[in-house]
DNA sequence: ACCTGAACACCGTTCAAGT
DNA sequence: ACCTGAACACCGTTCAAGT
């Protein structure tokens, strides 16, 4: 890890940060040519530090679950844990909206990626600690955990970006509706406990060497 | 329209109906190719049909909006609304949880397509019909209207499917959070009103041309 | 070790040739 | 008028040749 050459690490610098402004502009559509241009590296560079544009998708999207977990702790100690609930809610969303490659990420398999689950872990144990707070101080619902608060966020965020710059705040109606759920005031018994994780496959078993998907081709063989 | 000939209505409709079941099992990133080899038509008579694989998609989006639009009309007249448009809103969420190709669509630029346009208007008309009901029946806030409804759906269902058959019936979860935001009794002032349009772009001027759509038509005339 | 661009494979789209 | 598969363009990925 250390033992990487100079080169090498300027690049791959390089490399995420043009990685990150295009998908953001345009979306995770954008070509490997066009990123690694904007880089100012040739192509087969690229794949020297990601087998796989999925993979570079991974590293640009757990970054950017890492900002919001570092949001979250920001807000940790707040007079009012209601409040930074929300709070926390609404800086996540906003940053979400304003990138065009994130709800796409979220939709891809980049769940899978270790470094992604990662972050997204440590998304969820910063929002069960401000969920908590808000339990306790009476603003949310005593069955509320922070699997709800950052799947809902995601809910809000991939319903609303796709609107686009035609209503910019629309995403704040949304939020103050999903909000208003997780009161006490309206709470109703939920028919399904809270998801213990957010990824699509179970955790593997210590010792149990993690096989890809099975059935990934396309084409099925004859 | 009603000169095509024999062979083309046929081929039309092997098409549509091949690339819906293989868009619900595979996505939307499965080739034309295999699309084509399941109707059992040649490449080229996909873009006879549809000139771009986004407008197949789009046809096909438009049909399953068409299903929930009926679906929610056979809900119009029942004695519980409050109850009519909970169910509503799990039969939308269910089929889309089951359609891998539908959170997909809604993402990408399907919106523009005229007939998606319609069906969604259609779709939130009954929405509205459902909510106006449930509002007089005092089983939801004043201010929630069909907009808001399938914009939750929309939410709800994006959120959830990525999580796939790990937790079968989590979407049940979270509609039940959304569901009591939209009770009367949690509802605090929303700070934006909702949305005319789902389109993110408003609607053209009569008189102005709108550029960005050049050819409506499935069939390109030549 | 790492960088690079030419070469490969795949897929959406076009089109000349068929009926 | 419509169908078809070969041909084209584009893009992710690989790799032999460079430093």
């Amino acid at each position: 890890m250390g033992k990487m050459r100079a080169d090498a690490v300027r690049n791959r610098r390089l490399l995420l940060d043009a990685a990150a402004a295009e998908f953001a502009e345009h979306g995770t559509e954008v070509s490997i040519a066009r990123i690694a241009a904007r880089a100012g590296i040739g192509k087969g560079t690229v794949f020297r530090h990601f087998a796989t544009k999925e993979q570079l998708m991974a590293a640009i999207f757990g970054d950017q679950l890492d900002r919001l977990s570092d949001a979250g702790e920001a807000l940790m100690g707040s007079a009012d844990p209601g409040g930074a609930l929300l709070e926390f809610m609404a800086g996540a969303i906003e940053l979400q909206c304003a990138d065009r490659s994130f709800c796409q990420a979220v939709t891809a398999n980049t769940r899978q990626d270790p470094q992604v689950r990662a972050a997204s872990d440590r998304l969820v144990a910063v929002a069960d600690a401000l969920t908590a707070h808000a339990r306790r101080a009476g603003a949310v619902r005593d069955d509320a955990t922070g699997h709800d608060v950052v799947l809902l966020i995601n809910g809000v965020s991939q319903a609303t970006a796709p609107l686009g710059d035609a209503v910019p705040g629309i995403w704040r109606r949304y939020l103050g509706l999903v909000f208003d759920g997780l009161r006490p005031e309206a709470a109703h018994p939920l028919p399904v406990p809270s998801p213990r994780s957010l990824a699509p496959e179970s955790a593997p078993m210590p010792g149990s060497a993690s096989v890809p998907a099975p059935d990934s081709d396309p084409v099925p063989p004859d």
